[in-house]
DNA sequence: TGCATTTTCGTACATAGTACGAATAACAAT
DNA sequence: ATTGTTATTCGTACTATGTACGAAAATGCA
């Protein structure tokens, strides 16, 4: 029954699934769950097809679970949900930076109250969680599209499709007590264990694999973003090196600083941080020396 | 002249450095400069060894090359400097945390008025990066120590070095708009090209080899930082997880959990998480991978 | 038609960064 | 000493933020 769907791709039916789940969870989220498999029973037989409100908009700090039993009940007709509140603000945040995303902004934004937004999100900071979980949403790899067979492959698409996240929208990395475990966020994970599916390690091994390729994509991107700033004409950093030079206790970069001198060696670092084919040199060269590893 | 110095470790002597210096950088620096130099073989030679005053306090955003003019001139003894400012900020956000470190508590915490601090600094992004860089100053290698002859295990010092500040004041995480280029930035750069001395590489490959490094010691502590909050037991975490994976849209979890069940899966990802060693482990990964690149 | 409950949002408050400018202190030249 | 110059201190006040509170409005069910 539950072994079943060790190692399968295919989705099995709903009911089994939460089979599998109730053995683990608590009695109070098995009622909920009953609930909510009955309703999308119901759903499924009533409308056809028609998609089940998916869960995405419900992520929440520490109560995640309170979502499942909030608002169903008779009573005044919500104008929005939390999927258009999060979009709106990061269409702020793409068009006017990260800092004008404000309280009044955004409601403003919705042509709302601003208060009218605590309906829907408790804190700014649940705010926040939901964009950086709609922005996941943009990591994973749609539904319609395969995951590739070899693992490095696999990976490397998943790692891309981060990095292009973030450089979309280089504000997240503002944001920084990420939670970390939206639905979008879970999805991610669950896709880069299926990235892993044609590679024979342990079950730690492959913990180790997806730790460091997200670890490495979001070093990547924070460095990429901070140097983004740099100008390599810039004048008054050069005279700043310089000045520092003069301290006397920078051997390396003095030797370098004679060799080529302050604005060929600006210009090179500079250069070479934004090469294109860094992200994914070295990226290459974590998973071969992974790879290595393994072998013995 | 210039060349001399190339590849070398000792210390070239200080005139010599202004010399190469001087080539680079434009005629108001080098009026700056020789006036630097006066100041310091004054000192030298007045006061012995005593130690030069150094440029750490002077970092700052782009007018970095004020701090040379800036204050000398007869008028009031400042209570302050700018070390002595981060260096509250730092104590601060150690004991009551980042967000603590407000204007007013700093300037509470120096008894001072306010609007004090802002005649040592211009705006509080300012005093962060102020902050950031005195971190910097922990990274950097003592002068005492030697560095390993050996690239891997020097660049792994550094490495460790790095990770064990960010674990000392988790918090300047939450700085993100690191400027990145203090004098003990500078320092820390300095330091991961001497570590490279060993190594037979290209200067663009010396180049990816210290910012990978870099950026995974960076990632590796912010996923530190976030995991550290997750509780293992967490009854409302399984139940969430319990709850998405009724879903039905993650088939790997599912597989995971019909073969270990919630609770097992979130132990196990929990302790693999914070297993000691996987910072170094991982970090051997990615140099493994880099030196099989180069060999080829 | 009324009741229960949900949804909206105006007002108000605490706390943040910091602009402005007056008061104060120290050195240099007289 | 005295005075002038300039660096330094800091009180007051302004704007912007997140959000607590509670009243008003809208909806569905009896």
């Amino acid at each position: 029954m539950a072994s079943d769907y060790r190692n399968k791709r295919a989705t099995p039916p709903v009911a089994d699934v939460g089979e599998i789940v109730r053995q683990f969870v608590s009695d109070k989220t098995t009622d909920k769950i009953n609930a909510k498999l009955d309703k999308q029973a119901t759903k499924v037989a009533a409308k056809g097809a028609k998609h089940v409100e998916t869960l995405d908009r419900l992520a929440a700090h520490l109560e995640t679970i309170d979502v499942w039993t909030r608002s169903d009940r008779g009573g005044r007709k919500p104008r929005f949900n939390r999927d258009d509140i999060a979009a709106a603000a990061i269409r702020i945040a793409d068009t006017e930076g990260f800092e004008a995303v404000s309280m009044r902004r955004l409601a403003a934004e919705l042509d709302a109250g601003t208060m009218s937004l605590y309906h829907y999100v408790r804190t700014k900071d649940e705010l926040l969680t939901l964009v950086v979980d709609a922005l996941m949403g943009e990591v994973v790899l749609p539904s319609g599209q395969r995951m590739p067979r070899d693992w490095r492959t696999a990976i490397t698409l998943l790692a891309k499709r981060s990095r292009d996240a973030l450089r979309r929208h280089p504000w997240i990395l503002d944001i920084t007590d990420d939670p970390n475990i939206g639905p979008n966020a879970m999805r991610h994970f669950d896709q880069s264990w299926q990235a892993l599916a044609s590679l024979h390690a342990s079950f730690d091994d492959k913990l180790d694999l997806i730790t460091v390729v997200d670890e490495y994509v979001f070093g990547y991107c924070l460095h990429e973003r901070n140097n983004l700033k740099d100008d390599p004409n810039d004048a008054e950093m050069a005279d700043y090196i310089g000045a520092l030079l003069v301290e006397n206790e920078y051997p390396a970069l003095a030797a370098m600083v004679a060799e080529m001198g302050i604005p060929r060696m600006m210009s090179r670092i500079h250069t070479h941080a934004r090469g294109v084919g860094r992200f994914d040199r070295n990226l290459a060269r974590l998973l071969a020396g992974f790879e290595a590893s393994l072998a013995t």
